[in-house]
RNA sequence: GCGGACGUGGUGGAAUCGGUAGACACACAGGACUUAAAAUCCUGAGGGGGCGACCCCGUGCGGGUUCGAGUCCCGCCGUCCGCACCA
C-alpha cells in the first residue's frame, strides 16, 4: 500500500460526509472556550464559484481550522448576499424568475464549496432574499427612520441608464454605474437617503484605532472619501443689481479664512440659485450656464476643461475692508455640491484661483509672506504660495501666523454675525432607493392624508409579490396590478406602497450580527451578539475598501443608536486579499480563448501557444484579473475533479502571500498536488515501518533524534505564528523544510530516532490540517488514530527544543563576512571576541593590521573591525 | 496634481528588532531508475574571476547615518492602486 497514489477526490468526499454526518463544524453557542469570529465576505450568488471565492474562503477557513485547534471555540458561517441586478436580467433573457434563478445558483455554489471542505457551519446559513432576513432589515430600516437616520429628500441623483435605477455617489466609479460601466446621467428625484453624514466625525476618527489592525490603504482611501475639511462659512453682502433679499447675500465656505485681505473676485457655481436667478433676464450667461452643464457630466472633461468664468455684474462687498467691491463670477469649476457653491478667491495662495485671476485681470496681492522673504520683494508669479509664512497686506493680520489669522477671523465672522468656523466633509448621505423587483422592499406607506406611514412592525415582512413581469422598462413593482395598492395603516384610506427596494449594499451592512443567531425574532440575540461579536477578522477583496466597508461601519453605529447593539465598529481586524489573475490568449482574429482551449510549448523567449481545436498560432497577453470577458477563467471545479481540493487550497497558500495578487498557472497546481502526493507517501512510509500509535517517549535520544526534534518543534512553533500573522506562503515553506527532513532522517539510524520520526510525522500532519484538511485526516487515520484530526488540539511545543545549546553566527570583517562560528549558546562577549579572533580567516582578511574594535551582539554576529 | 503601497535571481517569493541576502517553490540543466515514457529520487545553479583554498560585485538609481543597511534618513526613477477644479 506504500507507494498507492493519494485519490484525492474520493478521499476528500468520504472525509466531508464524516465530517457532515459528525456535525464536527456546528458551532456551539454554550461553549466555555474563548471564542473566534472569522467571517469571509458572502458570495453574490452568480451561477458558479470562481477562484477569487477559492482564495478568499482558503484563506478563511486556514485561520478558522487553525484557531479550531488552538482552542476556540470557532464560528465560521457562511451565506449569500442574494438580491440584485443579475437576477433580474436573467428574468429578462431568459424567462426565468429571479427567485428560482437566484435559488437555483445558491444549491450549485453551495455544493462546490462543500467540495472545498471548508469548516463552515451550514446550519446558520441564509439568504438575503430569504423574508425570513428581509423582514429584520426593514424592521432596522423603521428604526432608522424613526431615529431620523433614513429620510427621503428631492435631490440630484446618479441615474444609471443601463440599469435604470439611481446609484450612491460611493457607486460612481469615474463618471459610470459601478456595475454596468454606463456614464451616469444626473436627474432630480425624491430618494431615500441614509443619514450617514451624521457619523462623518466618528467614522473619520475611529479609523486612527483601526489602523493597526486594518490594512493602510483601507484607511486612507475611507479618509479620503469622508473628506473632512476644517474651515469658515462667510457671508458677502452683493450690490450692483436688483436681487431678491434672499439672494442678497452671498455665503461661501472657505479653509483660508487668513487670506481674506487678499481676495479679488467671488466664483459661483453655474448651478447656483444666484447664477439661476440672473440668467432668467440675461441670455449670455444663460447660454454660458448651458455650456457649463454639458461639460459636467464627466469628471474627466471637468479636469481638462480651461477654467472659464463670466462676470455677472454683481459685486460682493469686502467684509473687512472698507470700499473693496469684489466682483462675482459664475465659473465653471465650482461644484454647487461642496460647501455652500461659491467662493472667494485669493490668487496669491491658491493656484486655481491665481489662474483665474490672470485671464481675467483681476488682481494678485500676496498676504502670506514666506519665511525669510522680504516683504517689499515678495511679489507672486506664475505659482501661487501655499506654505507656510506670517500675514502681511491685511492690516490687522500682519505679522500672525496663518492659524492665528484664522482664528483671529473666525472670531470676527461670528462676533459680527456674517460667518461661523464650519466643517464640511466631502462625503454626502447614502443614497438607498434603487428603482427594482429583486430587493428588500422598503417598508413604508404613502398616503395622501398622512404622509408616509411606517409599516407596522407586526405587518412586517413587506413581501415582494411572485407574479411580475420584466417585459417593459421600469420598476416591475411599479407595474405590478395590486401589490401596491393598500389602505393606510393610520386612516384606513386607500394609499400606496413604497416601490423603491434598498440598495443591496444594505443587506451586507449587517448580515455579520445576523449569523450569530439566524433564527433570533429580533434582527439581533443580545446574548449572542455579546459572545460572538464583533467580528474578529474579516477577509475579503480590496474593491470593497470604501463602499461596503464604510457602510457597515456606518449601520453599525446606526443600530448602535437603536439599540440593537452595543459597539460601533462591526470589524476588529480587516484582511484585503490579493485577485486571482491569468495569461490571456487570443487568437488571430482577434477573439479570447480559454486555457483550456490553447496549448503551451516551450518556456522563456521560446514560449508559443497554439490553438488545440485550429493549430493555429495563439497571441499570449497581459496577466489580468480572471474574467468571462477575457476567458482567462480556470473553473475551480475542474481542479478539484481531476487533482483534489487541498491541491487547489495548497496552491492559494503557497507562493503568493495572500494580500498579493496571485498568478494561476498549470505548472504551479502540478506543483501543489506534487507536495500532497509526497507528503502522503511520507506519511504511509512513517505508518508503514511503525504501525499503531506514538508510544511512550524515550528517556534519551541520540544527535539525529535530537536534531529531527528540534526541527519539528522550531516548525511548529514558526508554522503558528505565520499562521496567526496570514503568512500562509511562509508557513507553507517552513512545512516543506520539515517535511525534507523527516525524509532525510527515515535513512538515517540513532537512538530514539524511531521515536522522533512518529513525533515529527504526527506533528506535520497536525500542522497541514488548516491547509490540507483532507489529507491531514486521511494520514491521521494511516497514523492508527480513529479520532478525527479536526477535533485534535494544536501541539505543543517542548521549550527547551526551540532553543540550541550551540549556535552558528557570522563573523565579519570591517562589515563583510569572512567566516562563520559554532559556539555555546551561552558564551559571554569575551570568549565570542576571543574565539573569533583565533580564526584564520579573521587574521586573513585583516592582513596584518590589529583589530582595533570588536562588535559582539550575541546570539547574532561578531564584526571585527580594523 | 495630491495621497497610499511597492521595487530582491529566469519566475513567485523569504529574510518578524539594522546583524550570514536569495529560505521554500516553480521553471531549467545534469544524473539515477526504466526497453521507453510517465511518475519518483538525487545533484547543480545570483553575476563575474581563479586549477584551487578563495576573491570581487550584487536587493531600481544617487547620496547619507552606522562597526554593520534589502531593512533607517535625504534626493531621484519606475510600477500599481485610490482621489482629483473640494474652495
Amino acid at each position: 500500500m506504500a507507494s498507492e497514489r493519494y485519490n484525492a477526490p474520493v478521499r476528500e468526499k468520504h472525509w466531508q460526509k464524516v465530517w457532515d454526518d459528525q456535525g464536527t463544524f456546528q458551532t456551539n453557542d454554550k461553549s466555555k472556550k474563548p471564542k473566534r469570529y472569522q467571517l469571509e465576505m458572502f458570495p453574490y450568488p452568480s451561477g458558479r464559484i470562481h477562484m477569487g471565492h477559492v482564495r478568499c474562503y482558503t484563506l478563511g477557513d486556514v485561520m478558522a481550522r487553525y484557531k479550531r485547534a488552538k482552542g476556540f471555540n470557532v464560528l465560521h458561517p457562511m451565506g449569500w448576499d442574494a438580491f440584485g441586478l443579475p437576477a433580474e436580467n436573467a428574468a429578462m433573457e431568459r424567462k426565468v424568475h429571479p427567485r428560482k434563478w437566484t435559488y437555483e445558483n445558491i444549491d450549485t455554489m453551495r455544493g462546490q464549496l462543500k467540495a472545498m471542505g471548508l469548516s463552515i457551519d451550514w446550519s446558520r446559513e441564509f439568504a438575503t432574499c430569504n423574508p425570513e432576513y428581509y423582514q429584520h432589515q426593514q424592521r432596522l430600516f423603521l428604526d432608522f427612520f424613526k431615529k431620523k437616520l433614513a429620510y427621503r429628500k428631492t435631490a440630484k441623483v446618479n441615474w444609471d441608464p443601463v440599469e435604470n435605477t439611481v446609484l450612491a455617489n460611493e457607486q460612481v466609479i469615474d463618471g459610470r454605474g459601478w456595475r454596468s460601466g454606463a456614464v451616469v446621467e444626473q436627474r432630480d428625484l425624491t430618494q431615500w437617503f441614509f443619514k450617514i453624514t451624521e457619523y462623518a466625525e466618528e467614522l473619520l476618527q475611529a479609523l486612527d484605532t483601526l489602523q493597526a489592525t486594518w490594512p493602510d490603504f483601507v484607511c486612507t482611501q475611507q479618509r479620503n472619501w469622508i473628506g473632512k475639511s476644517t474651515g469658515a462659512n462667510m457671508k458677502f453682502a452683493l450690490e450692483g443689481g436688483k436681487l431678491p433679499k434672499k439672494l442678497q447675500t452671498l455665503e461661501v465656505f472657505t479653509t483660508r479664512h487668513d487670506t481674506i485681505f487678499g481676495a479679488s473676485f467671488m466664483a459661483i457655481s453655474a448651478e447656483h440659485p444666484l447664477a439661476a436667478h440672473l440668467a432668467q433676464k440675461n441670455k449670455e450667461l444663460a447660454e454660458f450656464i448651458e455650456e457649463c452643464r454639458k461639460i459636467g457630466t464627466s469628471e474627466e472633461a471637468l479636469a481638462k476643461a480651461e477654467k472659464k468664468g463670466f462676470d455677472t455684474g454683481i459685486v460682493a462687498v469686502h467684509p473687512f475692508k472698507d470700499g473693496v467691491q469684489l466682483p462675482v463670477y459664475v465659473a465653471n469649476f465650482i461644484v454647487m455640491g461642496y460647501g455652500t457653491g461659491a467662493i472667494f478667491g485669493c490668487p496669491g495662495h491658491d493656484q486655481r484661483d491665481l489662474d483665474f485671476a490672470r485671464k481675467y485681470a483681476r488682481p494678485v496681492v500676496p498676504v502670506v509672506l514666506p519665511p525669510g522673504a522680504q516683504a517689499d520683494a515678495f511679489s507672486i508669479g506664475a505659482e501661487a504660495y501655499v506654505g507656510e509664512g506670517t500675514m502681511i497686506n491685511s492690516e490687522f493680520l500682519n505679522g500672525l501666523t496663518i492659524e492665528a489669522a484664522k482664528d483671529k477671523i473666525a472670531g470676527l465672522l461670528e462676533e459680527r454675525g456674517i460667518g461661523e468656523r464650519k466643517v464640511n466633509y466631502r462625503m454626502r448621505d447614502w443614497l438607498l432607493s434603487r428603482q427594482r423587483y429583486w430587493g428588500c422592499p422598503i417598508p413604508v406607506i404613502h398616503c395622501p392624508t398622512d404622509g408616509i406611514v411606517p409599516v407596522p412592525i407586526e405587518a412586517l415582512p413587506v413581501q415582494l409579490p411572485e407574479d411580475v413581469t420584466f417585459d417593459k422598462p421600469g420598476n416591475p413593482l411599479d407595474h405590478h396590478p395590486t401589490w401596491k395598492h393598500v389602505k393606510c395603516p393610520k386612516c384606513g384610506e386607500p394609499a400606496v406602497r413604497e416601490t423603491d427596494t434598498m440598495d443591496t449594499f444594505v443587506d451586507s451592512s449587517w448580515y455579520q450580527f445576523r449569523y450569530t443567531a439566524p433564527n433570533a425574532a429580533t434582527p439581533t440575540d443580545k446574548k449572542a451578539l455579546k459572545y460572538w461579536a464583533p467580528i474578529d477578522q474579516y477577509i475579503g477583496g480590496k474593491e470593497h475598501a470604501v463602499l461596503h466597508l464604510l457602510y457597515a461601519r456606518f449601520f453599525t453605529r446606526g443600530m448602535k443608536a437603536t439599540k440593537h447593539v452595543d459597539f460601533d465598529e462591526p470589524f476588529t481586524s480587516m484582511f484585503t486579499q490579493g485577485i486571482v489573475v491569468h495569461e490571456t490568449y487570443r487568437s488571430e482574429n482577434g477573439d479570447w480563448l480559454t486555457p483550456d482551449e490553447v496549448k503551451i510549448e516551450g518556456d522563456g523567449p521560446n514560449r508559443r501557444a497554439t490553438s488545440i481545436a485550429t493549430g493555429r498560432p495563439v497571441e499570449i497577453g497581459d496577466i489580468e484579473k480572471m474574467s468571462k470577458s477575457r476567458k482567462n477563467v480556470v473553473d475551480p471545479d475542474d481542479i478539484i475533479a481531476h487533482y483534489g481540493a487541498d491541491t487547489a487550497r495548497l496552491f492559494i497558500v503557497s507562493d503568493s502571500p495572500p494580500d498579493r495578487d496571485i498568478i494561476w498557472t498549470d505548472a504551479g497546481v502540478a506543483g501543489a498536488s506534487r507536495q500532497v502526493q509526497r507528503i502522503s507517501r511520507l506519511i504511509d512510509e512513517v505508518a508503514e515501518k511503525q504501525p499503531g500509535k506514538l508510544g511512550p517517549k524515550p528517556a534519551t535520544f541520540g544527535p539525529e533524534a535530537h536534531a529531527l526534534r528540534r526541527a519539528a518543534h522550531k516548525t511548529l512553533h514558526s508554522v503558528g505564528q505565520n499562521i496567526e500573522g496570514l503568512r500562509y506562503n511562509v508557513a507553507v515553506a517552513q512545512l516543506y523544510e520539515l517535511t525534507h527532513a523527516l525524509s532525510a532522517a527515515q535513512s538515517q539510524r540513532g537512538e530514539g530516532l524511531d521515536w522522533a520520526i512518529r513525533e515529527a510525522a504526527e506533528m506535520l500532519v497536525q500542522m497541514i490540517g488548516p491547509m490540507l484538511p483532507h489529507l491531514a485526516e486521511d494520514c491521521w487515520e494511516r497514523l492508527g488514530y480513529n479520532t478525527l484530526l479536526a477535533d485534535q488540539s494544536w501541539p505543543q511545543t517542548e521549550p527547551a527544543l526551540l532553543v540550541d545549546d550551540r549556535i552558528t553566527i557570522a563573523v565579519q570583517v570591517n562589515g563583510k563576512r569572512r567566516d562563520e562560528l559554532t559556539i555555546a549558546r551561552t558564551a559571554s562577549k569575551e570568549e565570542i571576541e576571543a574565539a573569533a579572533l583565533k580564526l584564520e580567516t579573521v587574521a586573513r582578511a585583516l592582513d596584518g593590521r590589529s583589530a582595533t574594535r570588536v562588535i559582539v551582539v550575541p546570539q547574532r554576529i561578531v564584526n571585527v573591525v580594523g
